[in-house]
DNA sequence: AAAATAAATTAACATATGTAAAGTGAATAA
DNA sequence: TTATTCACTTTACATATGTTAATTTATTTT
């Protein structure tokens, strides 16, 4: 879920041919985007792979009216809506720039599209997808194995940096507890 | 996760040709084990992806001493140990028959091998990790949306049968909680 | 069938966590 | 700079959930 191969990076997971690297690199929109920039919105078809190359970004939703970060990405990592891009549903969640952010921007279509033009890239992209699934189930089980307070220790090292760059009530949701919680663990801390 | 695409069901995520569909057919081994076989022990190594045909299936793992199920497998679903499987580890968890079952079983190298040979074959394997990790995150999601009750309610659906089949117990440390809230819950409904 | 084991429920109690509200501090906008 | 908004902490209270232990029910085993 996290360190979003760059093609360097997918490389690793299953060597490319020149023709593909070059192919791939031709996919990639690079932009500059503000503090608050909505990547997508509620409801929305989401598209598009996000690699938030410097920058952080969060995805959430909603429960009754209340908020829920449950997805952070910061400097490297990768980011979308993947029920929306895979599944071609109108996405439950929003994803927004929480800084300034120099992102990579990639269309799923023309992502696959690309796969489909080269092998060594649909093995490569098989292998980052069996990685991410393995991303997403150490999630789960961090939210079986912890405690709102291990997990906010977590944090930091799975997103180096983010307790100084995010509001906290955003880590309080991600981690499955109340600001309030929160507050009393970080108190029980020092 | 469930459903784990026989070679049919791979097809309908990408057309297979003829000699691909031969070719995977032969890495299938049917088996057909009593009640209470380990699929999978503690600490070994996971080779092989499980596809419980008929049956019904949990993995689960050790925390302090008290045993965690985290996932079930029944009638037509997909099982294997994927931190195991997909990065080499020792696995935290153990695989067991809950009853006597009809599965199939993929060796992941032969798996990985087919797909080298069959571009068609790995573009269905890419889209098929993809789903995987859309219903991974359907279980974190299902995690932090839900209460107890609410998840206790979901179990059934998402595992046809299943409350009159397996032990209670398993039940309530995989909707994440205790036995004893669980027969709360179901005192509760009647 | 009887005995033994395992599973499920119930009760009693302690505790962690949520909610609501008030207060403090920091950041942003006018 | 001042005013306003937002972020964070703290308190007080209610409640849900875990733990332990006792009891009932179901399932195996002999």
């Amino acid at each position: 879920m996290e360190n979003f191969p760059d093609i360097d990076a997918f490389a690793e997971l299953h060597p490319l041919s020149a023709a593909c690297r070059e192919d791939f690199a031709s996919i990639i929109q690079i932009q500059s985007l503000p503090k608050n920039t909505m990547l997508l919105d509620f409801g929305k078809k989401a598209t598009t792979l996000f690699f938030i190359k410097k920058g952080l970004a969060r995805a959430y939703y909603n429960r009754d009216g209340e908020e829920i970060t449950y997805y952070f990405a910061i400097d490297g990592q990768f980011m979308c809506s993947v029920p929306s891009v895979f599944d071609g549903r109108p996405s439950f969640s929003a994803i927004q720039l929480i800084e300034q952010s120099d992102i990579h921007c990639i269309s799923y279509q023309d992502f696959d599209d690309c796969c489909a033009r080269h092998h060594d890239l649909e093995r490569a992209a098989r292998k980052l997808f069996s990685l991410l699934l393995l991303l997403g189930l150490e999630d789960i089980e961090s939210l079986r194995f912890h405690s709102a307070h291990e997990r906010y220790l977590m944090v930091e090292k799975r997103h180096p940096g983010i307790l100084n760059r995010c509001p906290l009530k955003y880590i309080a949701s991600y981690i499955g507890t109340s600001q309030v919680s929160l507050s009393r663990i970080r108190a029980g801390i020092q």
